[in-house]
DNA sequence: TTGGGGGTTCCATTATGTGGAACATTGTTT
DNA sequence: AAACAATGTTCCACATAATGGAACCCCCAA
């Protein structure tokens, strides 16, 4: 009933029903980064003010949010107690991780594993080299795909319809002089990432940052995916890069192999 | 209407609504630790077919959950990102780091962070010693409070009543010779603990795993947290422990005080 | 062909969520 | 001190959206 209404006008922020809306607001709240008052909220997420209320103490009662005395909202544990379980009973994770040891022994830098998903991708694990200032975790990070390493590759194995429609979804934002600034450059590009089997990233994300990445691509899951070696521009120059672009892909051979093998074949066939 | 039943038979996993509903279907699949399969579920949550069936696929289309080619649900990751923003934009998490950074370099073993929730601490941030197997992020990660030095350090600076309060909900699983088998115990070292201002952890909740912990106690923002530093049982041994004690307490102090000028009170007297 | 164990869909019923408006509280202005 | 404004909370008549039992549709094995 709720969809055979084809009603043409609040499509997009809809939301499924109830659920839809408690999680607009939940991401109200977290995405704000900082403590946020009821009217933030009731501004942000565009809903009446009786229902937010109600959705807010919903979402504190279940503990996703916190309340304090302030009366401000904030994330609660309840988040971070669930992703920790989500992230550590991950299988692709898991298969990846000694993979991703090994790359980081060969070539001393840090390593990330990510996953595409829709125009960004989303880091899912990480080893770091010794002493990065950011500790851990950029895990749960997402990135625009288009201008990272993992980003370009995992979008390099897609079939060509699928990168057009995802292409037209993104908002090239320049965050420096050399990331791209449309559709028309990046797809030229990924072509020659088909031919080569990687990408770099040529501080196109972050200044001073650049990186190899290989695409892991396993279609029957539904995974689009990449890993990178990434390092600081004065340490790993170009050539370093290209010379690292050989193991960079065999990791990503490995981990799609040894995925393959361990999670079988999606049983139904389409 | 639901409640006024007082049916006495399924008490407990009722939860707030639909909301609660949702994620007690939510949480039975991020805690299986692997793909479920719709009759799992709906055996794990005790609620009929057609609901479950339903709350599933609002899941689905939130990205709370994901479900593979043969129909088997599991988390997705949208429940990463949230957790990501939420862990990043933290500010007690914030405000800590670079001590838990400065009490690492002291000690060089790994420090913890950690907050009480009930009967359980969980974990908010981690500064590691050099190569542990496990990489990152035991973010997130929940253990019992009365078997860790976190937890039994946030346990001895609650007001007594309070300590009762949750002492009574609490467990006690015998993870090794050392665990605690009763509240009796744990309060009498409790008292140690309030005396010293700092406790251990002698192998309690893993073989071979001790540290020192101290507590951070912030009613103004109903924070009950810790400090530690952990380490193999074979390289740090009670009395180095103990040697760490003091900048153990120092650390706990500053992030206590720092946290108090940052925050400021909740100024809502009570 | 029959039986059984999944998973999915239907749909009458009503419990649940909805949201406008009144209310309470605190801080600011005249 | 009275009027005002801004913010959070509560109420309640209303209808939308969740409910859940039953029918349905596979695929597979006996």
């Amino acid at each position: 009933m709720s969809e055979t209404k084809t009603t043409d006008a609040e499509i997009e922020i809809a939301g499924t029903g109830t659920l839809g809306k408690a999680m607009a607001v939940l991401e109200a709240v977290v995405t704000a980064g900082g403590p946020q008052r009821f009217t933030d909220i009731v501004q942000s997420v565009g809903q009446p003010r009786g229902t937010v209320h109600r959705l807010l103490s919903h979402l504190v009662e279940e503990g996703l949010l916190v309340q304090s005395r302030d009366l401000s909202y904030e994330p609660g544990l309840r988040l971070l107690k669930l992703a920790h379980r989500s992230w550590s009973g991950n299988r692709f994770r898991d298969i990846a991780e000694p993979h991703l040891l090994r790359l980081h022994e060969m070539t001393g830098e840090t390593v990330h594993l990510g996953v595409l998903q829709e125009t960004e991708i989303i880091y899912v694990d990480k080893v770091e080299s010794r002493q990065t200032v950011r500790m851990s975790s950029q895990i749960g990070k997402a990135s625009p795909a288009y201008c990272t390493g993992i980003g370009k590759a995992a979008l390099s194995s897609l079939p060509q319809p699928e990168l057009m429609r995802i292409a037209a979804k993104m908002k090239f934002h320049p965050f420096t002089a050399h990331t791209h600034r449309s559709a028309a450059g990046l797809l030229a590009e990924i072509d020659e990432i088909r031919r080569d089997g990687h990408a770099f990233d040529r501080e196109e994300h972050e200044a001073e940052i650049c990186c190899v990445a290989a695409p892991i691509f396993i279609p029957e899951h539904d995974l689009v995916a990449g890993v990178s070696v990434t390092g600081p521009a004065y340490r790993v120059n170009m050539a370093q890069l290209a010379a690292w672009a050989e193991v960079v892909r065999e990791t990503a051979a490995k981990i799609e192999e040894e995925v393959r093998m361990r999670l079988g074949p999606g049983r139904n066939g389409r």
